[in-house]
RNA sequence: GGAUGGUUAGCUCAGCGGUAGAGCAUCGCCUUCACACGGCGGGGGCCACAGGUUCGAUCCCUGUACCAUCCA
C-alpha cells in the first residue's frame, strides 16, 4: 500500500468492476426496497445539492442493498421544457439564428442534439459520485415509452372530467412568450410609483382621484371601484366616469376588495390584466379588454396613439398625455412586488388566454362525478393525516397541507416547442377531440372518421405539456405504467423520496396526487427532505450568481484560476464577471483541493442534519479527505502487522464454521458473488472459554485451530463496536446522516485508531503467543467490520481497503458491496472491559498532561510512582502495566507502600489514587504550581455550581438518583480539590 | 399581512430538563518504526435578550430583537 491514500485511481477501479460485474441491479431476492431518482434537468449538470442528495440515497440504498433487500435505484433525467429551450436557443443565438427561422421540428431536433451532449455528462458525474443506480433501467421524461405513459395519464384525467381548456388568465411571461404556473412566479419587492390620477365624472360633477402603479393598464380599464362603506365616495356609486385618453364611459362600482386606506380608496379596475381584477369584473360582470399583445406589446383595441408600444414606452406616454391634460394629481414614491419569471426574470403579465387545466378545487362536476377536490386533492392530504406517508423531519407536513389547502386548478399547458405537445385536436369548427392518437380520435367520433379519401381536417393543438406535469406520474411511469409490469407491481410504492423543500409543492405534491390516483396507492413511504446546498456565506447556489461548484472539482480538484473562469465565462449576464471573480478569490483563495469522492460524501452526510440550509465547507471537506488518510494507514498498519502471518495457520480466522457460520439464514442461497457473510461483525465468537474471566484474559479456542487469547483491550474495542453498530442502525432508520457520520468517525479515529492500535503495539511486541494471535484476529475483525459500517457512506476506500483485509478476517466475496451490513449483538458488549478502558485512558492521560504541561519531550521516558491505590486500582495496574508503560512512555512503575513518603512530584488524580512524576531533573516548580492552579480554579467552579444545587432548599423535590448523583459529585470534587490543593502546598513550599 | 425555521466556542454545526459537545481554525511540544492529510497536550462559550414554569432551564412556555425562507 502507499504511505497515502490517493483516490482517483482507486475510484476509477471499482466503480468500472461494480458496473461491469452487475452490482448495481437489483437483486431479485428480499423485500423490495426502491428510491426513484429526482430526475436532473437533462440538459444541464449535476451541481452541489444533486451531489448531496445522491449521497443520501446512495447511502440509504447501499445499506438496504448490503441488509438484504432487493434494491433499485431509478435512475433518470428529465427533459425539464423551458429551461433546456432556453439553454438550446441561447446556443443558436451565438450562431445568430433564432428558433422561429428554424421552425418547430429543426429546432426540437437540435435539442436533441443537444441532450445527447449533456446528457453523457449528467450519467458521467453520477458515477463518479458513486452512485449505484441501475442504469439498465435509466428513464428519459421524453422517452416514447415514457412520453406514451405521460398521454395516457392526461387522456384518462380528460376523460373522467378533470382536465379542461379555458380562456382564463394566467401568468404570461412576454420573453419567452409562454404561460407559466403559480408557481414558477417569483414575487419581488421593487421600487416603483403611484400614480394618482383625475378620472372626470361622466356628468361634468367633479372627478374621482385613481391610484395606480401601472398607468398603460388604463387604457384597458373597464370600471373604477370604491369600498361600499366608504363614506368619502359612497354617492358616487353607480356613477360613471369618463375614461381619459380611452375616451371610454366605465362606471363606478363598489367591491369590498378595495382597501380604503391603500392610495386614495379609488381603484381602477382592468378585468383583463390584473387576477384581483378579473375576481372584480367576475362579480361585476364587467367587461374583460385585452390591450397586449404576447410580446407586452399595446393591441389594436387601444387608441392609436398607442399602438405597437412596448408597454414600458406606453406608460411614459400615458403619464404624459394625462398631464397634458392636468389630469396627473400626484406621483409617489411606492414600494410593490412585481411578479417575475423564475427562468426569465421578464415582468409577467396577467394574460387571457386559451389554456389547458387540471381541476383540483371542484368537489363535484356538473354531470355528478367526483371533481378535482374529490379525485385528486384530498386524497392527497389524506395520506400524510393517516400516516400512509411521513415527512423526515415531520414539521414540513404543514407547509404541504398549507399549500394544498389553498391550491389552485393548475395550468399545464406551455406555449413552448420542447416538450409533450398535447394531445388534442381541432376541427374547422373549433370543436376540440382528446384522444391518445389523431387517428383514436378519429376511431372515437364516426363524424372524424371520415369516408372515401375525405376527410375532416385535423389540427393538433401548437402546445406542450408543463414539466411538472409529465414528472408527476415519474415513480410509476419509470416502471413502464400503465403497462401490468413485474418491476411496476415489486416496486411501487418506493421506499423513500429524498429531495429539497423548494420542490414540495411542484414536485412531491403532484406525484402524491396522481400516484394516488392511477395506482390507488402512495408513491412512497417516506419523504426525507433535504436541506439546500449554499455557498459559504449562505447564498443559493446558482449559475447567475456564479457561486455554483461542480461537484467533480471538489472531488478532483481545481485552482482558483480555473474556478474563476469557469465561473465566469458564459454568463447570461457578462457584468456581473468582476463580482463573481472577486467573491470567488474570497471564499476560495487556494482553489480546492482535491478531496475525492469519499471524502466528499462523507462531509455531505455530516452536513446533512435537519435544518433547512447546509452552507458547504471545503475545510470540512479537505477533513474528511484527512479521515481517509487515516484509514487507509489504519489499514496499513494492521496488514503490516497480520499479513505476514498465514491467516489459516496463524489465527485461524477462516477455520470452517467461523464467519460463514453467522449468516442469518436469512438470505437465501445466492451466487457466489453475493451475500456470503453474515451480518454480525467479525468480532470474536465460537470458541470456549477457558482462562479466569478475573485475569483480564479471555482464552479460547475453535477445533482445529490455536488458541488465542482476548485482552481486554480486545473485549473493549468489540463491545464498543456492538454500540456503533446499533447507533449506526438507529441513524440510517431516523435519517440521521449527520449522527452517522459523526459515530464512525469518533470510532474509528478516537476509538480504533487512537487507542485500539496504540493497545496493539504493546500486545503484538510483547504478549505471548495466544495473545498476539488474540489481538491480530480483533485487529482484522474489527476493521473488517467496521469497514462494512462506513460502506454506505464511503464505498471506494472501504472497498479498496477490504479487498486487502477480508481473507485476513476468513472473509470471502467478490465485492463489499454486497456483504451483509453489521448488526450489533448485545451479548458481547462488555461493560467491565469498558470500566477498565476507562480507567487505563485515564491513567494515561494523567500522565500526559503531565508530560504536555511541563513540556517534556515526549521521547523522555517517565518514572511514575503510585499512591493510595486501591485493591482494583493495583489489579488494574498489574494486568495493563505493560500498556501503561507503553503508552504513557514510562520508564519505571512503582507503587509507593502506604506508608512510604513520596519525593516532590507532578501529581494526577484518578480516582483516589495519585499518580507521581518525581520533579527531580524534569519538571519546573512554577509550571507544575500554574498547573496545578489552574486545575484547582477549574475544580473550584465546578464544585461550587454543584453545592449551590444542593444547598437550595427545595433540591429535596428532585428524585433521590438526583440527589445522590449531585451528592456523590460533589464529593469526588471535594476530595481531588483536597488533594490538588495539599499537593499545591508541598510544592509551593520547596 | 400569515406561516415556518434559526440565533450555542473565531467559523460551520450537533445537543435539548440534571457537571456545555464535534469538525475546522488557534496556541504549545514532537520528523516516536500506520499516518505531519500525523501524534500528544492546552486555550476558548453568562448556549440572542426579557419574563415565566420547575427543586433545577441552553433545553419547556410567553414576549422582544435580529436573520432567513415560504405563502398572500
Amino acid at each position: 500500500m502507499e504511505k497515502t491514500f490517493d483516490p482517483g485511481p482507486i475510484e476509477a477501479r471499482w466503480r468500472a468492476h461494480w458496473e461491469a460485474q452487475g452490482c448495481y441491479a437489483p437483486s431479485s431476492q428480499g423485500d423490495p426496497y426502491s428510491i426513484m431518482i429526482p430526475p436532473p434537468n437533462v440538459t444541464g449538470t449535476l451541481h452541489m445539492g444533486h451531489a448531496f442528495q445522491h449521497t443520501i440515497m446512495d447511502a440509504l440504498i447501499r445499506h438496504a442493498r448490503m441488509s438484504g433487500k432487493d434494491t433499485l435505484w431509478q435512475p433518470g433525467t428529465d427533459h425539464a421544457g423551458i429551461a433546456t429551450q432556453m439553454v438550446v436557443e441561447r446556443n443558436l443565438r451565438v450562431d445568430g439564428v433564432n428558433r422561429h427561422e428554424l421552425g418547430r421540428d429543426k429546432f426540437v431536433d437540435k435539442v436533441w442534439e443537444w441532450k445527447a451532449h449533456s446528457g453523457g455528462i449528467i450519467e458521467q458525474q453520477i458515477r463518479r459520485l458513486g452512485s449505484s443506480v441501475d442504469w439498465s433501467r435509466n428513464r428519459f421524461t421524453m422517452d416514447e415509452g415514457y412520453s406514451k405513459s405521460v398521454i395516457e395519464h392526461f387522456v384518462k384525467l380528460y376523460e373522467a372530467g378533470l382536465i379542461y381548456r379555458g380562456k382564463r388568465l394566467v401568468n404570461w411571461d412576454p420573453v419567452l412568450q409562454t404561460a407559466i404556473s403559480d408557481l414558477e412566479v417569483v414575487q419581488e419587492e421593487e421600487n416603483g410609483k403611484l400614480w394618482h390620477f383625475r378620472f372626470p365624472l361622466a356628468d361634468g360633477s367633479g372627478h374621482l382621484v385613481v391610484a395606480t402603479t401601472r398607468p398603460e393598464t388604463m387604457l384597458g380599464d373597464t370600471a373604477v371601484a370604491v369600498h361600499p362603506e366608504d363614506e368619502r365616495y359612497r354617492h358616487l356609486i353607480g356613477k360613471s366616469v369618463r375614461l381619459p385618453l380611452a375616451d371610454r364611459e366605465i362606471p363606478v362600482i363598489a367591491d369590498d376588495y378595495v382597501d380604503r386606506e391603500f392610495g386614495t380608496g379609488v381603484v381602477k379596475i382592468t378585468p383583463a390584466h390584473d387576477f384581483n381584477d378579473y375576481q372584480v369584473g367576475q362579480r361585476h360582470g364587467l367587461a374583460q379588454i385585452n390591450i397586449l399583445t404576447p410580446t407586452a406589446h399595446l393591441n389594436d383595441d387601444v387608441p392609436d396613439a398607442y399602438r405597437g408600444l412596448d408597454r414600458y414606452v406606453a406608460r411614459k406616454r400615458v403619464v404624459a398625455d394625462l398631464d397634458t391634460l392636468g389630469l396627473v394629481d400626484k406621483i409617489e414614491d411606492h414600494k410593490l412586488k412585481v411578479p417575475r419569471g423564475d427562468r426569465s426574470g421578464a415582468v409577467l403579465e396577467p394574460y387571457l388566454t386559451d389554456q389547458w387545466f387540471v381541476d383540483l378545487t371542484r368537489k363535484e362536476l356538473p354531470d355528478g362525478r367526483p371533481g378535482g377536490w374529490a379525485a385528486i386533492t384530498q386524497p392527497a392530504l389524506d395520506v400524510f393525516a393517516d400516516g400512509r406517508i411521513q415527512f423526515v423531519p415531520d414539521n414540513w407536513i404543514n407547509t404541504y397541507r398549507q399549500w394544498l389547502d389553498n391550491i389552485q386548478d393548475w395550468c399545464i399547458s406551455r406555449q413552448l416547442w420542447w416538450g409533450h405537445r398535447i394531445p388534442a385536436w381541432y376541427d374547422d369548427q373549433g370543436n376540440v377531440y382528446v384522444g391518445r392518437s389523431e387517428e383514436e380520435v378519429r376511431a372515437k367520433h364516426p363524424h372524424l372518421a371520415g369516408h372515401g379519401g375525405s376527410r375532416p381536417a385535423l389540427q393538433q393543438d401548437e402546445d406542450v405539456f408543463d414539466t411538472w406535469f409529465s414528472s408527476d406520474i415519474w415513480p410509476f411511469a419509470t416502471l413502464n405504467w400503465p403497462a401490468d409490469d413485474d418491476a411496476l407491481k415489486k416496486y411501487y410504492p418506493s421506499s423513500v423520496l429524498v429531495t429539497g423543500f423548494d420542490i414540495i409543492f411542484f414536485w412531491v405534491a403532484r406525484m402524491v396526487m396522481m400516484g394516488q390516483y392511477f395506482m390507488g396507492d402512495v408513491p412512497f413511504r417516506e419523504v426525507y427532505i433535504t436541506g439546500l446546498v449554499r455557498d459559504p456565506e449562505g447564498n443559493k447556489m446558482s449559475k447567475s450568481k456564479g457561486n455554483v461548484l461542480d461537484p467533480l472539482d471538489v472531488i478532483d480538484g481545481i485552482s482558483l484560476e480555473d474556478l474563476v473562469r469557469v465561473r465566469t465565462t458564459g454568463l447570461m449576464k457578462p457584468e456581473m464577471a468582476p463580482k463573481i471573480e472577486a467573491k470567488t478569490r474570497k471564499d476560495y483563495p487556494k482553489g480546492i483541493e482535491a478531496v475525492g469522492a469519499d471524502a466528499l460524501r462523507f462531509t455531505f452526510a455530516a452536513l446533512a442534519t435537519q435544518g433547512r440550509d447546509i452552507r458547504f465547507d471545503a475545510a470540512r471537506a479537505a477533513g474528511y479527505r484527512n479521515f481517509c488518510n487515516k484509514i487507509w494507514n489504519a489499514a496499513r498498519y494492521v496488514l503490516m502487522n497480520v499479513s505476514d502471518l498465514p491467516p489459516a495457520a496463524e489465527d485461524g480466522s477462516s477455520a470452517p464454521g467461523e464467519a460463514h457460520a453467522q449468516d442469518h439464514g436469512a438470505s437465501p442461497p445466492s451466487p457466489a458473488s453475493r451475500r456470503e457473510h453474515g451480518g454480525e461483525d467479525s468480532g470474536i465468537r465460537h470458541g470456549t472459554v477457558s482462562g479466569h474471566p478475573q485475569s483480564g484474559h479471555v482464552t479460547l479456542a475453535s477445533a482445529g485451530e490455536p488458541p488465542f487469547e482476548l485482552s481486554v483491550a480486545d473485549r473493549w474495542i468489540v463491545s464498543r463496536l456492538q454500540k456503533l453498530e446499533a447507533d449506526c442502525a438507529e441513524h440510517f432508520r431516523t435519517y440521521r446522516f449527520d449522527l452517522l457520520s459523526t459515530a464512525l468517525y469518533q470510532f474509528i479515529w478516537n476509538e480504533y485508531c487512537d487507542w485500539y492500535l496504540e493497545l496493539s503495539k504493546p500486545a503484538l511486541q510483547n504478549g505471548t503467543p495466544a495473545q498476539q494471535r488474540g489481538t491480530r484476529r480483533t485487529l482484522v475483525r474489527v476493521l473488517e467490520t467496521w469497514l462494512r459500517l462506513l460502506h454506505p457512506l464511503m464505498p471506494f476506500i472501504t472497498e479498496e481497503v477490504w479487498q486487502k483485509i477480508a481473507p485476513l478476517a476468513g472473509v470471502q466475496g467478490d465485492t463489499l458491496m454486497l456483504q451483509r451490513y453489521p448488526v450489533a449483538q448485545p451479548d458481547r458488549i462488555d461493560e467491565a472491559a469498558e470500566t477498565e478502558i476507562e480507567w487505563l485512558k485515564g491513567f494515561i492521560l494523567g500522565l500526559r498532561q503531565i508530560r504536555g504541561e511541563m513540556d517534556i519531550s515526549p521521547g523522555k521516558a517517565l518514572p511514575v510512582l503510585v499512591q493510595n491505590a486501591s485493591a482494583s486500582d493495583l489489579a488494574r495496574l498489574e494486568r495493563l502495566r505493560a500498556s501503561i508503560e507503553f503508552l504513557a512512555r514510562v520508564e519505571s512503575l512503582r507503587v509507593l507502600a502506604a506508608d512510604e513518603p513520596a519525593p516532590q512530584s507532578a501529581s494526577a488524580l484518578l480516582g483516589d489514587m495519585r499518580l507521581l512524576v518525581p520533579m527531580a531533573g524534569l519538571i519546573d516548580k512554577d509550571a507544575e504550581l500554574a498547573r496545578l492552579s489552574r486545575q484547582i480554579a477549574k475544580l473550584e467552579a465546578d464544585l461550587g455550581k454543584v453545592e449551590t444545587r444542593i444547598a437550595n432548599p427545595n433540591f429535596g423535590k428532585a428524585p433521590e438518583s438526583v440527589q445522590q448523583q449531585a451528592r456523590d459529585l460533589a464529593d469526588k470534587q471535594l476530595r481531588d480539590l483536597t488533594a490538588l490543593r495539599e499537593q499545591s502546598d508541598r510544592i509551593a513550599a520547596l
